[in-house]
RNA sequence: GGCCCGUUCGUCUAGUGGUCAGGACGCCGCCCUCUCAAGGCAGUAACACGGGUUCGACUCCCGUACGGGCUACCA
């Protein structure tokens, strides 16, 4: 099954740090990539001199290592590419596939203001005399790319088959008056130059094909497959992009997501592995991976559902693990406390915390005395001087516990409930109260073992004294 | 304006002429239970609309509506 020919490339460029909608494109292509046994390529788009910023490549960078959306090597750069579609523009001048332009920013600004959107062909047949001439007087040109008529035909291994009449496509242009290439252009040029076989790019690409195909033609390349990947979207079902609403991939670095919750969301957003399967490592996913399955219609962007998603792999990691990540984007947590008591900890939280930052919230009270106490815990909880009483007595109890382990703990509440008659959650709940501050969290006994006998008895203590009010 | 693409529960999706239209997230209820989670069980909720084609359409065709994309000397 390994296709070892194939070749992607995510082409980003660095002008704003690596967002969802990127990633996705990333990672479709690389789960293509991988999944045929072929090349990953990375190639920066930083011809835009202006918008591009060396510390946006080092986050594009960093995101997608971090992502472990490894690329092949060699690193490609458009800058450094710059000469390579000089000689071809040449080339193509020379044959006729492109023509000089002299038109003026303003001229073709009016024309489209007047409602003439496509290209008049106002130098499309200039004479070589004209041409002379102007060339001459110094002005400034551009190189457009003649349209002959015709029809374009391809095959969108997503979309099926698209066809466009050359009537749609004006003469557009391929190298600006500062001799700078376009995008169209370079694209065609940087895929064929680093061997590129399938396209693998966003919907907003799908009316840029034609033209890059005829160019494909012109140079006398060949062309490669294309497939198009529908776009994500926000909660108005408006493209996400960094200016509406789409998050840069270091915000679920630092809201504690694992990556490969973020991949494994990410790829159920508009793909499917033919099961009912939700939950999928990595290389599960690279396995099932199929572009057929690739949807074609936007897919709105839910944040609960990778919650959810990055809940169930928080479940399935080992607190080992779990311990590593955390101290990666938290580095003091627990510090100065023992592994093993952290271990605990995290063995104790991680069917319930479902983001590595909500092992360090709801981890608080195991290093620290409450600060206060959660108001509506209280307000069900601790009601009145009645649960003060309680409580006072239980303290006394307590000092009965003969092995300060959950088992004996257990044994001990319960013992006591039944001595006063009371149900069970009557004394956990407040114990809970004063010990945590909130009326959430694993089983108490587990809570009061790891915490030991002085914590437990000097936080009920002060509780007693600043509760009720 | 023109062209291209799309349209199944609120959301992600399965479905390829005959299904009680399935699953997941969310929400709701119950069970479990010291609480919160997790887990289990049940529930809520969808084929945009109108015409065809057909014995039969979510599935095929044509329109309409709605949404998205492109239409730059941006990428």
């Amino acid at each position: 099954m390994s296709n070892l020919s194939v070749k992607v490339r995510f082409a980003p460029s660095p002008t704003g740090e690596l967002h969802i909608g990127g990633v996705r494109t990333a990672l479709f292509n690389w789960l293509f990539a991988k999944n045929q046994g072929g090349k990953f390529y990375l190639r920066i788009e930083d011809t835009d001199a202006e918008r591009s910023k060396e510390k946006y490549i080092d986050q594009i960078l960093e995101s997608l290592e971090w992502l472990g959306l490894h690329w092949d090597q060699p690193l490609f750069y458009q800058s450094q590419r710059l000469d390579d579609y000089k000689s071809r523009s040449k080339d193509l001048l020379n044959t006729g596939r492109v023509y000089r332009c002299f038109c003026t920013k303003d001229d073709l600004q009016s024309a489209r203001d007047a409602g003439h959107y496509i290209y008049p062909g106002t130098c499309r047949n200039l004479t070589d005399d004209a041409i002379k001439v102007r060339l001459n007087q110094g002005q400034n040109f551009t190189f457009r790319f003649r349209v002959l008529e015709g029809e374009t035909i391809y095959k969108d291994l997503i979309y099926g088959q698209i066809h466009v009449d050359h009537k749609e496509l004006d003469d557009f242009i391929v190298v600006r008056s500062d001799g700078s290439p376009t995008y169209n252009y370079v694209n065609v040029i940087d895929d064929h130059d680093m061997g590129i076989t399938h396209v693998i790019r966003g919907e907003d690409h799908v009316s840029n094909t034609p033209k890059q195909i005829l160019i494909y033609k012109a140079l006398g390349y060949d062309e490669p497959t294309f497939a198009h990947l529908p776009m994500i979207l926000g909660h108005d079902k408006k493209r996400l992009s960094k200016r509406h609403g789409a998050p840069g991939v270091q915000n679920f670095r630092d809201e504690g997501y694992l990556p490969e919750s973020l991949i494994n969301y990410l790829a159920l957003l508009g793909w499917n592995p033919g099961t009912e399967e939700e939950i999928l490592s990595p290389n599960e996913l690279i396995e099932k991976f199929d572009l057929a399955q690739v949807q074609k219609k936007g897919a709105v962007w839910d944040e609960k559902k990778l919650h959810w998603v990055s809940g169930q792999h928080v479940m399935n990691k080992s607190t080992g693990f779990l311990l590593d990540a955390i101290r990666e984007i938290h580095p003091d947590w627990g510090k100065g406390s023992d592994i093993s008591f952290l271990i605990s900890i995290l063995e104790l939280l991680k069917v319930r915390a479902k983001s590595l930052t909500e092992f360090i919230r709801q981890s608080e009270y195991f290093f620290y005395a409450p600060k206060e106490y959660d108001r509506a815990g209280l307000k069900k909880w601790w009601k009145n001087e009645s649960v003060n009483e309680r409580i006072t007595a239980f303290l006394e109890h307590m000092d009965k516990v003969p092995n300060w382990r959950k088992e004996d703990l257990e044994t001990s509440f319960k013992s006591f409930a039944e001595s006063i008659e009371m149900g069970l959650g009557k004394i956990i709940m407040p114990v809970r109260m004063a010990v945590c501050g909130s009326p959430n969290g694993p089983s108490i006994f587990d809570i009061l073992e790891l915490l030991g006998r002085d914590t437990t008895i000097g936080r009920i203590e002060t509780a007693l004294e600043k509760l009720p009010n």
